[in-house]
DNA sequence: CTGTTAGCGCGTTCAG
DNA sequence: CTGAACGCGCTAACAG
């Protein structure tokens, strides 16, 4: 392996002056830059990052925390999306990053958390999916010793922000353009909202409360708990009833329009997310469309920003409406 | 951060006794040892991995190398399982892991490709989907300069073993199975085949040459080229000729069915993976499944033996029959 | 502006 | 069986 050493002799130059090249640091003539620069490409140098992390106690690693739940199945999608988008930024950045699931994490202690963290040099994490309940990430967030976005959790402080469209505004919109697509006068709504330890949930439910009070609807909430076969159950009892039915997840709204089918009824569906799987379902309906991709982008400039000194935000990005089809997937 | 140093002083012992205790090695009395054991414990001290990788030049670091095909989307589930199953291994082994995208590392030359991966003081890669040409990856993997595992390529050499499921067999009796399943006298079967470059295709095409011949089949073979599309298309134009249509891939098996269905006429079609997707496509076939997880858990064992002295091996592993039905997956 | 020096936290001889 | 000493590749003061 060729080192910084090697690089500086074959430069003419000492280590540390290599060192300052490398890291772009102000004072050093151009003329020892290109030289130290000509020399790097000659032996195809590539710093070692890890004794650069050992060295400078920055690392630039950072966990990617996320919440794989093997209960809702066709959910890789979205861990999927949210891990490529991450990975592919962090190259961009420069950063490390290392994949940490819940289930590594779960029944450990904030000290034994830290230690682990700690022990693989991370600074910067970013969490995707804190509930409320989990009470040891919030210690973590608290505790303010890494620097943390949260990705559809609203937690800040000096070190940590958090990323997330607009939940409330998305599933308004989408319920808006459901029945605005249709000229059939809608009078009841039922609802059928996600987990209520999701922070999103929370928001969802005031987007369903403004469109229904501003259309004059009347509202039915059901807790589905992002369970697709929650939503059917809820379906197959209260769906008749209902002239449109919202969910607070792609998910529910495929267990809910399955009821339907089976119900031999049909009223409009719109879910939340915008997966592919939706177009494989065969069934039409309105979603509002996260990029999950973009979000965790986002996210990583975001965390990159506060380990540069950058102080805690919050960070909304937009939301598309969609309406997928088979065809539209695969063509 | 409390460091080796500190267990040292609060055991009464010195730093390097520590670190043998710590690696287990032999010549440490049972006294000693217990008393390192019990200062570790009350420090809460977790050896920092990026120091011990700097310092031993063996990290037991493995760059998970996928092939992240945005072509065919709903594949997110496939990459997904292999990384969570690989991830979720290399904590029970004590290995680290950095996930790696074939975009990555696309139009680099090997030498960027090795310093890249030393410069991440890498040594160990598990690459999956590799196909005949990624010529730069089959450098990677002759030029023997880490331990590496195939999962899904057959080649082998004393630091690289591979991975993989019976892909002949596999595919011979998912069509078997399904033609005994009915009791009608199928006659032609259409075959609905892989990328030509991909290793698996080749194993598979032999498996459903055994069974054409067996059973005395009239085998017409298409080159679907893993595409929704292309199988869609191909059965648009040949599927109402034959009796019977397998596809190597579900998605394809998805696409021919979805021809079927607007064509409006019926034949039993079976495909090759297992994805969950299959179920919420509302059809009913038959799949080869392969345990993407396990496999990639395999991997990780199986880099992990390399890594420690090993030679390098061909590792078949089971596949499984399936028909998933929506209610199957969401109960 | 450049070079010297002292570590980062740990693994590993090699005396004792 | 134990401990002092050196070095992994690099960064960061501090001198010059």
């Amino acid at each position: 392996m060729v080192s910084i050493k090697d690089v500086a002799k074959h430069a003419g130059v000492a280590i540390s002056t290599v060192s300052k090249v490398l890291n772009h640091y102000p004072n050093v003539s151009e003329a020892t830059k290109r030289k130290v620069n000509e020399a790097i490409k000659e032996l195809g140098f590539v710093p070692n990052a890890v004794a650069a992390a050992l060295s400078s106690k920055r690392s630039g690693r950072v966990a990617l925390l996320i919440n794989l739940n093997t209960q809702r199945q066709a959910i890789d999608e979205i861990s999927m999306r949210y891990l490529s988008g991450a990975i592919n930024r962090a190259v961009e950045l420069n950063l490390d990053v290392i994949t940490v699931f819940f289930s590594m994490i779960r029944d450990k202690s904030l000290e034994e958390i830290v230690r682990y963290l700690q022990s693989q040099s991370i600074d910067g994490i970013i969490i995707f999916g804190m509930s409320t309940k989990d009470t040891v990430l919030h210690e973590l967030v608290e505790s303010q010793i890494f620097k943390i976005v949260l990705v559809d959790a609203p937690v800040i402080n000096e070190s940590t922000s958090c990323v997330w469209v607009d939940q409330e505004q998305a599933q308004y919109d989408v319920v808006k353009h459901t029945i605005q697509m249709s000229r059939y006068h809608y009078k009841k709504l039922l609802y059928i909202a996600g987990k209520r330890e999701a922070y999103v949930t929370e928001n969802r439910l005031h987007g369903i409360e403004r469109v229904a009070e501003e259309m004059k609807l009347e509202l039915t909430v059901r807790d589905g708990d992002f369970s697709e076969l929650a939503a059917r159950n809820i379906t197959l009892e209260a769906g008749e009833d209902a002239d449109i039915i919202a969910c607070a997840s792609d998910l529910m709204a495929i267990g809910a329009m399955r009821a339907l089918i089976d119900m031999d009824v049909f009223h409009p569906v719109c879910g939340f997310d915008g997966i592919t799987l939706m177009g494989y379902a065969g069934m039409q309906m309105n979603t509002a469309k996260q990029d999950f991709a973009m979000i965790a982008a986002r996210a990583l400039e975001e965390v990159n920003r506060l380990l540069t000194g950058g102080e805690g935000e919050e960070i909304i990005v937009a939301h598309t409406l969609e309406r997928l089809q088979y065809l539209d997937i695969i063509c």
